[in-house]
DNA sequence: GATCCGTTCCGGATGAGGTA
DNA sequence: TACCTCATCCGGAACGGATC
């Protein structure tokens, strides 16, 4: 196809050279008969993802187009993939402007009659109204020149104008702040490699191995490795050699990994070593600072990382140029995290619709997930003037955090119950702050970027600690509920109370200002179309009682690892039943103290609670019991 | 040398059916 | 009736390598 189709570019989709294909079936114009029509309905990833450029650029700008209709939003049974319609004639283009109907709101659910669907509807009754703005589609007639370049954004509800409002305002492309873009290590066979963080430990590979960071571990300013990989090389990023533990880890692996292909090359014919990673980027790791990036997510999640691990490809970094300081970072940090980036990205990203079978069908707008790659990213608009203050108050907000995480807590020390129930209050309190904080990023943002001439930042001291459902989005949010025109999903998914009244504990000052954010959601469309979920940060944390209840399982298990429990006086293994094993316990007044803890009761009944504790872990003491049905 | 594509995979949530 | 077991569903990514 490559030779034969011109549109064809890098790993494409075979929608390219079909829409190629059909273009050249129809007839062409000639002076007794006009040329031919055609129209197709396609997937839409060539719209966003790099393989389209090629096809929009070179190709359907030569071609006739009269008509783009983005059906991505509508139910099509049996057909999960985002679509989009394509209509225009075999000859060249005519002057005229080119009809586009543009997606607004999704189908809500999915509906008795595919073709009664509320977005299908909308699109069949306003395709021919130029004008139109509705609840789920906007019908525009856009300028030839809006459909020349790659990517396409099909976005109506007023979508295009604000995206043309940030590029105009913008000062420079991210491209023109930063060295580049991408992974630190690809090791080529994870599975041989990475290994939970809290085994190192036992398998003395502490000198051998660095966390390495993946996708989801990329959340809410804070980087949470669970793993770590085996990393041949030191602090400069230069080969050395393993020790005698990293290489036994190693051995059992290393046919594989000697006669593993990459480039169609084994390690040895690349010139590496057969304990490499297939991809190393030394120069990205020997540099410290980093932001990393989560690659594919429901929002945008942009993080400081001040050095000493690898990042996946999942898990991307941007790296600024050599002697760039922690400022220029941070200010970085700051926009990249705004609900204005979110829009952006959006915008410019492919959409992977919401998982599922073949995309399935988003009852929400903010449970798409996207990808975001580093070349759309280097095309971002930076303003002027960037957000460093509340950029570093985020990451800064964002290392509290964590030191009083569960995880945390344990680590040097007996976990105990107060001590916990203060760690609660202290990382619940440090959450409002930076829910409140990120609030005032996202209006300083749009003042930034000009959207906006207000400033409707908070300057007095009482910044309020902000429980989710009482940002002002969710107020309109909560509202609009109120009334029966949106659904709650958004509340119940993040566990938060709809509010639809500004609390009185405020202090006078930040309710004015609220209801000043209020009026302006309502009176400025650009600020309205932001100030919606799917471009505000979810905050979607995991339970305090679950990181509670795994830290501690956690502290047990690696305490019952004990020698003393395994070994007898003479240091010969010796196995133990569960009441030997209590009995044991019970002189232990710590690890009574947390298993109480863990089981929740006062007077913990050692013998019940680690049976409870211990049975997964476990291996049954007959071949026949080790394997059940389903496994 | 450095991605970026498309499909597959994992594991928690859910709920039906079975059992004490 | 209340609890338990098991299977399925689905959200949320991760994997591997062909291509530029």
């Amino acid at each position: 196809y490559r030779k034969l189709y011109s549109t064809c570019k890098g790993t494409y989709a075979l929608t390219v050279p079909f829409m190629e294909r059909f273009f050249g079936l129809a007839k062409h114009g000639t002076d007794t008969q006009p040329a031919g029509w055609t129209g197709q309905i396609t997937s839409n990833s060539f719209m966003k993802r790099e393989f389209g450029s090629k096809l929009i650029e070179e190709y359907l700008v030569r071609q006739d187009l009269r008509a783009v209709i983005d059906t991505s939003g509508a139910y099509i049974p049996g057909h999960g993939t985002p679509t989009v319609i394509l209509i225009g004639k075999h000859q060249q283009p005519t002057p005229g402007p080119v009809r586009a109907v543009l997606g607004v709101q999704g189908e809500p659910e999915r509906p008795e009659d595919p073709a009664q669907g509320k977005v299908w509807s909308a699109i069949v009754d306003n395709v021919d109204s130029p004008g139109h703005d509705g609840q789920w589609v906007t019908v525009v007639d856009l300028p030839r020149d809006r459909l020349a370049t790659h990517p396409w954004s099909l976005t109506g509800g007023g979508a295009s104008g604000l995206l043309a409002l940030m590029n105009e305002y913008h000062h420079r492309a991210l491209r023109r702040a930063i060295a580049e873009i991408g992974r630190t290590t690809h090791t080529g066979n994870d599975e041989a490699f990475f290994l939970p963080l809290s085994s190192r430990g036992v398998r003395k590979l502490d000198a051998d191995t660095v966390p390495v960071v993946l996708g989801e571990e990329v959340r809410d300013f804070r980087l949470q490795p669970a793993n770590c990989t085996v990393f041949p090389y030191d602090s400069q990023g230069a080969p050395k050699e393993l020790t005698v533990a990293a290489q036994r880890y190693l051995w059992r692996v290393r046919r594989g990994l000697e006669t593993q292909l990459d480039f169609q090359q084994t390690k040895a014919e690349r010139g590496l070593r057969w304990f490499d990673h297939s991809m190393f980027f030394p120069a990205r790791y020997r540099n410290p600072l980093s932001i990393a990036f989560a690659f594919v997510a429901t929002h945008n999640h942009f993080v400081l990382d001040r050095g000493g691990k690898v990042f996946n490809r999942s898990a991307p970094v941007i790296k600024l140029p050599e002697g760039a300081t922690e400022e220029e970072h941070l200010a970085l940090l700051g926009v990249l995290n705004s609900s204005t980036a979110c829009f952006w990205l959006k915008q410019n990203s492919h959409d992977k619709g919401n998982g599922g079978i073949g995309g399935g069908i988003a009852s929400s707008e903010w449970e798409r997930f996207f990808e975001f790659t580093g070349t759309t990213l280097k095309d971002f608009p930076l303003p002027a003037a960037l957000p460093l203050k509340r950029g570093s108050q985020l990451d800064a907000l964002a290392q509290s955090f964590a030191a009083s995480a569960p995880a945390a807590l344990t680590e040097d020390g007996t976990p105990t119950a107060s001590a916990l129930e203060e760690a609660r209050k202290t990382s619940q309190s440090i959450l409002g702050q930076m829910v409140v904080m990120q609030e005032e990023l996202d209006w300083e943002t749009y003042r930034l970027y000009g959207l906006t001439d207000e400033d409707l930042t908070y300057h007095g001291e009482d910044l309020p600690e902000l429980l989710l459902g009482q940002r002002a989005f969710e107020i309109v949010l909560a509202r609009n509920i109120a009334v029966g025109e949106q659904a709650p999903e958004w509340f119940q998914r993040h566990g938060s109370t709809p509010i639809t009244a500004l609390p009185q504990e405020w202090s006078s000052g930040y309710r004015d200002l609220v209801q000043r954010r209020l009026d302006l959601i309502e009176s400025n469309p650009n600020i309205r179309l932001l100030e919606k979920p799917e471009y505000k940060r979810r905050w979607a944390t995991e339970p305090w009682e679950k990181q509670e209840e795994r830290t501690l399982r956690t502290w047990l298990l690696n305490r019952l690892e004990d020698r003393s429990y395994w070994f007898d006086a003479q240091g010969r293994p010796a196995a133990r039943s569960i009441s030997q094993l209590a009995d044991m316990v019970t002189r232990d007044a710590d690890l009574v103290g947390v298993l109480a803890l863990w089981d929740g009761t006062v007077d913990v009944d050692v013998v019940k609670a680690l049976t409870r504790l211990l049975t997964d872990e476990a291996v049954p003491y007959l071949a026949a019991q080790r394997l059940k049905e389903p496994g």
